[in-house]
DNA sequence: TATTGGGATGTAACCGGTTACACGCGCCCG
DNA sequence: CGGGCGCGTGTAACCGGTTACATCCCAATA
């Protein structure tokens, strides 16, 4: 590749105008600063990025650390948020898909990110990874933000309100006159924030029992876990899903048993895929804006690094999801008993 | 952040020796060498690799340029592949998503890319995208591949065979006995091997007329345009979505207009996503064997990178899909007439 | 005319690493 | 006892840029 050494010899001057005329410094004549673009024009130059910000000590670069898809979109409707409003900053994401198979899975790919210098880092993770790496940051870690940890995570962080989310998707069902409720989806979650609370608080304030279903986020888990349930003598009437994509596998495991949404049974999801709307029956679901979140954590970020955030002000911001209904939802069958 | 001159200050040593050390060269005494790396951990030492690729001209990055997924799961499927594949062989993924507005929209990626000295490129992208970039491009840019360009774009490319899937998925409504059977996206497509062409191929084979239908990817218009098609008096008895993502619409549309799918209307799609197989009826559709196609792009790169394959090897890897029979196809309503 | 000032340009240090080469030391051998 | 060898380590150049500071030149001013 073509170096500004190259091009200072091609033009007759020192590496120092050539460096000063392609970043259109004043100081630099005009008649100098147009033979300097155009040897570089010439020689088909392209700076180095890597030796500008290493010189620069900044990259304009942000990582993003997020959980490998695995099929599920959601991942990459967060992906083109953040990417999206990194541009608008004049940022570029650099994303680090990662396994959450250990707890330090997410340490190390935002180590990986460090060491390549991104001014800051955006983790997608869960409490116990963020925790993790929490405790191995020094103070001249770049600043980073957690999104979407849904709970009590001591640390920045912005987030959707999942507790209401999934209260109010709970009250929804609540209100069209289900008693017998079900959640399907990772239920174990201790995190106080979390969808799973937001349901099981509902269901509470209304003196309903509830019910947890299934182990992981998975589709297939989902319906086979659903599909043990709907062959119960007293099943449920409705089902929180933890997510669409979890929905997804609720609404599969239906149409196998031939129970038919929503007139037997009301379902909803959880992340406003584009697929839920265009789903058979279009799903009932939370919409976590996620663009909203998106652009708040990289705000937050700039803020760090412009001085005008301090680190310490680590009150997480929360922004209201809001419940889109549609048509997978819908009274009990026999009437709102 | 801590660098190895302050290593060599704490270990009494010089750089030199540090940078041997910490590479695990031979050449230093052991005793020596544990001091360092007791240095090194006490001062929380994180190498920084631009600085290290700067060196080795080397950063072991491959950059993925692809479209912004805007709701289609493919991408996502096809980044972690990618980044999958690439850590195999020691390398790590880093990923540009690029709105496809203007002709150099993946030049301009890619050039970005290879501004951060990757050490070469994958790029999944239209073949005008394609042809703009191989023409920008000069001897000494990083080696590239072209993924998925369903067509016959000259340059090193990895592919499935689109052509073959579309005939295939068409040959399999014919054979169920289908005579009306219309294609629909994005049709205007003129390059020989793509999915269009295949159907095309396979109807006039079979001396059958062709039907295309809808603008673009998108499910929205694949929805309405297969409303207005349902509307028809001689609708088709079988359509063959562009996509998953656009057969998503057409199944949408069925289940407005009160059409059951398979029973009055056969639908295939394209890309066997995960929702395929939970989508109700669950989904016929191609596999185009993304996870083959991606090892096989990346082992490309890296044997352009040891030597073994040479830039003029054009010859275009072409990866052979699958069919996936499902619920979605069945014998046209009143029997193969 | 000598002085001052300021603008254009070059020199060289620096960012954080790696490594070719030089050097010093101890050991072995003739 | 001297020369050669090899090992461990340090010095300094280098990767490709940026920029503080020095320098030079010319016009304006006293």
């Amino acid at each position: 590749m073509a170096t500004i050494y190259d091009i200072a010899k091609k033009a007759g001057v020192s590496t120092a105008t050539v460096s000063r005329a392609l970043r259109g410094r004043s100081e630099v004549v005009v008649e100098v600063r147009e033979r300097v673009i155009e040897a570089a024009r010439e020689l088909g130059y392209r700076p180095n990025r890597l030796a500008q910000a290493l010189t620069a000590g900044k990259t304009n670069m942000f990582g993003l650390v997020m959980p490998e898809p695995d099929g599920n979109p959601y991942y990459s409707d967060l992906m083109e948020a953040i990417s999206r409003c990194c541009r608008q900053y004049g940022y570029e994401a650099v994303i680090q898909l990662s396994d959450l198979k250990t707890d330090d899975s997410i340490t190390n790919a935002a180590t990986y990110l460090e060491e390549h210098q991104v001014d800051g880092l955006l983790l997608f993770a869960a409490p116990m990874h963020l925790e993790h790496y929490a405790a191995t940051r020094t103070h001249d870690s770049p600043p980073w933000v957690s999104i979407g940890s849904p709970l009590d995570f001591l640390g920045p962080t912005v987030r959707a309100d999942e507790h209401f989310g999934g209260a109010e998707v709970t009250r929804h069902l609540i209100a069209l006159g289900h008693k017998q409720i079900a959640f399907m989806g990772p239920g174990a979650s201790s995190s106080k924030g979390s969808r799973q609370v937001g349901y099981a608080d509902a269901m509470q304030e209304a003196g309903l029992p509830t019910i947890f279903r299934g182990s992981d986020a998975s589709v297939e888990d989902a319906r086979e876990c659903t599909m043990k349930l709907l062959a119960d003598d007293d099943r449920p009437t409705a089902i929180v899903g933890f997510s669409d994509h979890t929905a997804l596998g609720v609404l599969r495991a239906c149409h196998e048993a031939g129970v038919t949404v929503p007139d037997e049974l009301s379902v909803t999801g959880f992340d406003n895929l584009e697929f839920a709307r265009y789903s058979n029956p279009a799903l009932t679901t939370v919409d976590p804006q996620t663009e909203r979140i998106a652009c708040e954590s990289v705000e937050y970020l700039i803020g760090r690094i412009d001085g005008s955030i301090e680190a310490d002000a680590v009150e997480p911001l929360t922004i209201q999801p809001v419940l889109v209904e549609r048509e997978s939802t819908a009274p009990p069958p026999g009437g709102a008993c």
